[in-house]
DNA sequence: AGCGTCGGGGCAATCGTTTTCCTGATTTTC
DNA sequence: GAAAATCAGGAAAACGATTGCCCCGACGCT
């Protein structure tokens, strides 16, 4: 002990906190000690005593994965900034691994929790009457009363279009996931609702299947054997887009001359392997972790909020919109 | 507390416990109780006394990223399975930032340590006569009494070769990362020695570039150029195969007819997107990081292992290596 | 010179749980 | 029937740090 170098356990703890009316060569005295011993104060010791941790909880429904990984970095710098550490759980969907995390997280007595998953729907609450404040990032709690942190997909939707639109396109069509998919429709909805407002329809029905490149190679098939006269496609990911940039490529067709293209996630490995290089939305989700987790300090705190917070999207455009100096529209 | 539900706190924590001499009914009471009231013990007290946290810290060096989170899901997977929760801390490349977090860890007294990263170039250890075993994991400690899980990329490397001379390929070039990186000179060494210890040399000198699509695209232009009779090409990284089979592919080479192709990383959206599906080179991170993991337990329990010890590598095969049923090799 | 005040720092209670020791009570044994 | 053995469960110390309280010495004031 520190105290062995200098003087009594209470007086070493006040020198080091800053404490009490210590003589200002005591509290040096204690400090050096302490350093040369590398001492450091017992985290648990201290909690038993503040009822404070500076840990939070961090749980991901779904396993870690693409989306989750961004959050938890934003997540990760707000907390740290505030001197917190991040306990990470993976419950890999399955609810009996959920419930035993929230337990361990209690029994951890965690400040607070932070929920994230893979999808963008609600879901159920972790649990009733929580000790502890929760905040969903990503996902989004059916309990209305919860505080979620969410993407504005629909505002997402609304910019790629409008970006399409300032471009000088008219002829758009939107090729997205599965129409089960939450996040699917919703953006469809939207686009197709941007289009509408600026009195124009699509250039054919919205095309529903998977997140994959290969349905984006198929859709462009589909949309060239139609003969659908389009200039612009709005893709509900990045892989999609991919898959339609290289079956309009593969058909003559080039971009964004011929056609413009917008994909939705930016997701590095995607828009810059794409050619051209693909103009994106993006969530920006290491901005969703880090305001949620700036909410969980704020009920920490006693400030809690309420309620489903939309976080907005943003545009990144890059090649696959950009106007040539001709005016970007095809002849 | 659960005693108000039933007798003393002593004896509560002996029937919670299954320790000391209780009466069936006075344990079942006990437990009830608990139940009821939702107890879950305080952590901090029980590892105040008992030392243990049941807690490891883990430390990525760099950012989370692509090659970090196969491995903090493996060790959460082995750590889970032990009832161990993860501190999670991401340093960023940053040594103030990562001597920081190891006092944290320290001062939380975690019952080990896990340090991660995106390179498996052997870095300086991140601390000296730690008072808790630590192990890396992907990346190696430059102290070679430490414990490290490295992928022996050398043996995947020749896996990669060995598989292409298994389906008759004879002409076989490799395309790399940057020559300064440790992963690209380690994995174009073993590819070449396998090579030459068949009586075989590479149908040209290994390239060197960029970890990227664009790269792998520029390589295919130069193979094509130089007019090198290859019908294999062993890629550094999935990403360069990728762009070996489009560059390939638009100038009239068939895969795996003409040009067989073998990626590394095994990365679900590359090897899935490229066409054909690629053959790859699986390091195992999970398994490195689940391996990571159960030494540390090994370590905690007392039974510390030193030294590297190499992950072996598995080949995954895909159509850009399927031998059709007439031989697959070109006439 | 004596008393009051203030600054410096020690003492001990406290947090919640585990564990050792110990005390009654009951049962066994001769 | 008495001594010994067994059993159930309570009392209290311990873990390590924090903090309110109190004590002691020095200084100042009248």
């Amino acid at each position: 002990m520190a105290t062995l170098a200098g003087v009594s356990t209470g007086t070493a703890s006040k020198a080091l906190n800053g404490r009490g009316t210590l003589r200002p060569e005591t509290r040096l005295r204690v400090q050096q000690a302490a350093e040369q011993l590398g001492f450091v104060a017992n985290a648990a010791a201290r909690s038993l005593h503040s009822g404070r941790t500076y840990t939070v909880g961090m749980i991901t429904t779904d396993s870690i994965g693409r989306f989750s990984i961004p959050l938890m970095i934003g997540a990760e710098d707000a907390l740290g900034a505030g001197q917190m550490s991040v306990f990470l759980c993976d419950a890999r969907d399955d609810p009996i691994r959920e419930q035993y995390y929230v337990r361990t997280l209690l029994s951890r007595k965690v400040d607070g929790i932070i929920v994230t998953g893979r999808r963008t729907q609600a879901r159920a609450p972790i649990g009733e009457d929580l000790p502890v404040p929760v905040v969903y990032a990503f996902i989004s709690s059916s309990d209305p009363q919860d505080c979620s942190v969410v993407p504005d997909e629909a505002d997402g939707a609304r910019r790629a279009i409008q970006h399409l639109l300032a471009i000088g396109r008219r002829r758009i069509v939107h090729v997205t996931g599965p129409e089960h998919h939450y996040s699917a429709t919703v953006r469809a909805a939207a686009a197709e609702e941007t289009l509408t407002a600026e009195g124009l329809e699509p250039a054919s029905r919205t095309l529903y299947g998977e997140w994959s490149e290969a349905w984006g190679r198929q859709a462009a098939g589909i949309l060239l054997s139609t003969g659908a006269d389009i200039d612009a496609v709005f893709c509900g990911s990045d892989q999609i887009a991919r898959g339609v940039a290289e079956g309009l490529r593969e058909a003559g067709r080039e971009i964004p001359r011929d056609v413009a293209l917008v994909g939705f996630d930016n997701w590095d490995v995607m828009v810059q392997g794409s050619r051209p290089a693909l103009t994106s939305i993006d969530m920006d989700l290491e901005g969703i972790g880090r305001t949620a987790a700036e909410l969980l300090l704020a009920a920490v705190n006693g400030e809690p909020v309420h309620g489903q917070r939309a976080h907005p999207c943003r545009l990144v455009p890059r090649a696959s919109t950009a106007v040539p100096a001709d005016s970007g529209r095809r002849t």
